[in-house]
DNA sequence: CGACACATGTAACACGTTACATGATTTG
DNA sequence: CAAATCATGTAACGTGTTACATGTGTCG
């Protein structure tokens, strides 16, 4: 696989390799972990059990068709191929092209255009960690899950802000 | 548009928005202004313009036909949506799918192997940014473009390594 | 019975990516 | 002339996403 963005698929690979399980469970499974921030349509959860499939990563799993339930096994090629996924790095040596790098980039030339785009976005990234935290708020405490998704948004963020003040630092002494 | 990933369908757009340009140009304008880091297929750039073209969001521009190069410009409505989506947060409050976060999320019930999960990304992640700072120290500055890029991907990582050390004290403290 | 959760699946489309085919023009 | 660059385009495929159709079991 030399795809960059395989979450869905690889994540419930994971969550195959350790027990079986069939298309239903995966989507709650896949829901509960990841603290319900992150909603699954069911239907992609057949597709990509397909595909998986279809690579020889799953098999379907006999283990007594009960009611109308199709349970999927992980494979020893799946393994394998998790494993590799698990110890890759989720970010590119080359970056994967970025919607904000583009955003900035794409208004280098012009200093004033690309300092009011930094601006906007800086804005925007404001606007998005204050009402994380207010979501946060109201949900309160509890769930690991969705406060550490939280949390890598909150410092990914302060990252980004900090890359765009720098942006801005480096055009002004151009300019 | 409520798709979360258009960065070399806006990235286009927002260069057509300063001038009509035909699809060569625009691949080595897109390159251009990326230092080099991105490289992008022309073929991409043509299927691009076509749905563009197709969402009414850019409209051929006649300006006499010259050699065999066939020449776009952007619409009212093109300028509208990519206002838009400059100032979009490049972030979303409800954080897209990640693969970093998938990774760590679904092991998170084992610590044993979320611990080594995490310890197998910390890896990554420092390979990344040693390899990614040799390249940057081979090319050599001047490049204004490819050094905010090198400087995004290092604050991120840096980011997501601060990121996993705040899992690693949770998942200790908790067991 | 009606509503709701459980359970499976298909169809259509989004953008991104690569490989390939084709020709005109410039340049050594 | 040969090679490289300029220039356009198609075909095929990848994952992600939504909308829709269909049926079973359970519970008030």
């Amino acid at each position: 696989m030399h795809t960059a963005y395989v979450s869905v698929r690889s994540g419930l690979l994971a969550l195959l390799a350790r027990e079986p399980a069939h298309g239903y469970q995966l989507k709650t499974e896949f829901e509960r972990r990841t603290g319900g921030v992150w909603p699954l349509n069911v239907g992609q959860v057949y597709t990509t059990l397909d595909r998986l499939e279809r690579d020889g990563l799953v098999a379907p799993a006999g283990s007594g068709g009960e009611r109308n339930q199709r349970a999927y096994a992980i494979t020893d090629a799946g393994r394998e191929e998790l494993r590799e996924w698990l110890h890759a790095a989720a970010i590119e040596a080359v970056p994967h092209r970025d919607e904000l790098l583009v955003k900035v980039l794409v208004a280098i030339d012009d200093a004033a255009v690309a300092l009011e785009i930094i601006a906007a976005q800086r804005a925007a990234l404001f606007s998005v960690l204050q009402s994380r935290r207010k979501a946060q708020q109201r949900a309160g405490a509890g769930d690991l899950a969705a406060e550490l998704i939280h949390d890598a948004l909150a410092v990914r963020v302060e990252a980004d802000l900090r890359w765009l003040d720098h942006c801005e630092a480096r055009l002004r002494e151009a300019s």
